[in-house]
DNA sequence: CGGTATCCGAGCTGATACTG
DNA sequence: CAGTATCAGCTCGGATACCG
């Protein structure tokens, strides 16, 4: 027995493929990691997470705002000031999404050993 | 408190991050899905995950064989069998892989229908 | 069956520069 | 501070055809 039904994201045209789809990105999950911590600023944001252009970020909470996981919060002041935060859809997101991280923090060092394993000369044999 | 170490996903040039970026892949995370279930042969994947191609399909393999998430087994018979089936680390990876799938299956309709209502043509107000 | 090589268009990505 | 527009480079990803 499988166990999967209609509603799983191996069928290419499901709303689960679709949700797999929009989180399973470079930045899309970093970004989320970021979100969950309550609402953040455009800049925190980019302080936060390295490497990231400011263009990628836009684009990116764009994206999860089009999608219902974020919410785009702009203050009429004279500095401007806009904060992100989860929707209750996106904030459902943060349980996964620390897991994620968790892993990627538990294994990091593993899965570059392995890389940096496989990439060797191969001068050993035993 | 940020709560956050050295370890962080945040960081461009940690473990961690590579981490991420690894598994954070349209086409990685269907396949690790479909590899969590035991051992798969390659037209068994390309069977069970609707969309792939067979060239997107090995090159995602490799790339988890690389990264020491996945181990290829051939079989020197009269009709080519390959077999490919997670590593103890790569078993690792199950437990959020299932939670990010379920939270797929759980949530895609409603990705679905804020994606829907959010390129509406907008003629409600309140 | 399993895998590779090639072609080629489409989309992503990162600077850079400009607007409000 | 927040966001947009544009350009150049690159990778992605699929189709096809061929090899073991």
């Amino acid at each position: 027995m499988s166990g999967f039904g209609p509603g799983d994201p191996f069928l290419a045209d499901c709303p689960a493929r679709l949700a797999v789809e929009l989180i399973a990105d470079k930045w899309t999950v970093v970004v989320l990691a970021g979100l969950s911590r309550g609402p953040v600023r455009h800049g925190e944001l980019i302080e936060l997470i390295g490497g990231i252009s400011r263009k990628m970020l836009t684009q990116t909470l764009r994206r999860l705002e089009s999608h219902g996981l974020v919410r785009r919060r702009p203050y009429a002041e004279a500095p401007p000031r806009v904060e992100y935060e989860l929707t209750p859809l996106g904030a459902t997101l943060t349980e996964p999404i620390h897991v994620l991280t968790e892993w990627a923090k538990a294994n990091g060092d593993a899965v570059l050993a392995a890389l940096d394993a496989d990439s060797e000369p191969a001068a050993q044999h035993g």
